[in-house]
DNA sequence: TGAACATATGAATATATGTTCATATGATGA
DNA sequence: TCATCATATGAACATATATTCATATGTTCA
């Protein structure tokens, strides 16, 4: 009764057990997928992406984000906030000034990866 | 008039035209920042997580696919195809079966360093 | 203390997106 | 050719999320 083994989702009733259950040994648990999803959901927004790009050449404070991408001081503020709860940048503050930074070493890597997946092809 | 180079949406007055200039010369291109948002999103779901993980270990079919995450075929197929379009997996048809396997040889770079992003701290 | 300013935040809105359901497509074998 | 099976796909729905607006917070300086 191979079938029994599928959940009652997948109305396949010829797949490969063998396969299935080698690849189930080796996944990554649960959360650990979840967090990395949720990593990666973060980078996949233009606002936020160019935000981090703009941190790789220099420290910068709210409103010149806002000036840089031309966008309203709200709106970065709450990108920001995304990214910080991400521990991909930091900030700090002098006076009224918020200075904001990145926070992480593999965020160049990634990025790079990615343009270079990118400029393939 | 420095208030004249910023966008009318920055409200502030005050900002570090230097270095908003500065990071402007070095912004990559629009249309590449664009794909590299894109390219994250892809990954900035569970779903597509999982199926790329399994993909790691070895090419599957969509019902094992389904199977192994306990979802339906029609989910799953539709995340292939979100796979298939960003060029991160490729397919073979073997008579009624379609295989998939992963295309890109960045992926598991970029996922080693989000693992390690999420690993620290 | 109070005005001015940089930033943060909550609510609201519009848009994007993942899953499901129903059904279509394409291949196999009798 | 017809039934069966694996996969693909379009529409619908529910949920997530980015931006805006209005306003709060926190700092500086007079």
């Amino acid at each position: 009764m191979a079938e029994k083994t599928y959940a009652d989702s997948c109305l396949c009733s010829i797949i490969h057990d063998d396969t299935v259950n080698k690849v189930r040994e080796v996944m990554p648990e649960e959360e650990k997928l979840y967090d990395l999803a949720e990593l990666f959901k973060v980078f996949g927004d233009t606002t936020r992406i160019k935000i981090i790009c703009a941190l790789f050449e220099s420290e910068m404070c709210v409103c010149d984000i806002a000036a840089l991408l031309s966008m309203n001081q709200s709106a970065i503020s709450h990108q920001l906030r995304v990214l910080k709860q991400a521990r991909l940048v930091k900030n700090r503050r002098d006076g009224k000034v918020m200075y904001y930074s990145l926070d992480d070493d593999h965020i160049k890597h990634i990025f790079d990866q990615g343009l270079l997946h990118i400029s393939e092809g």
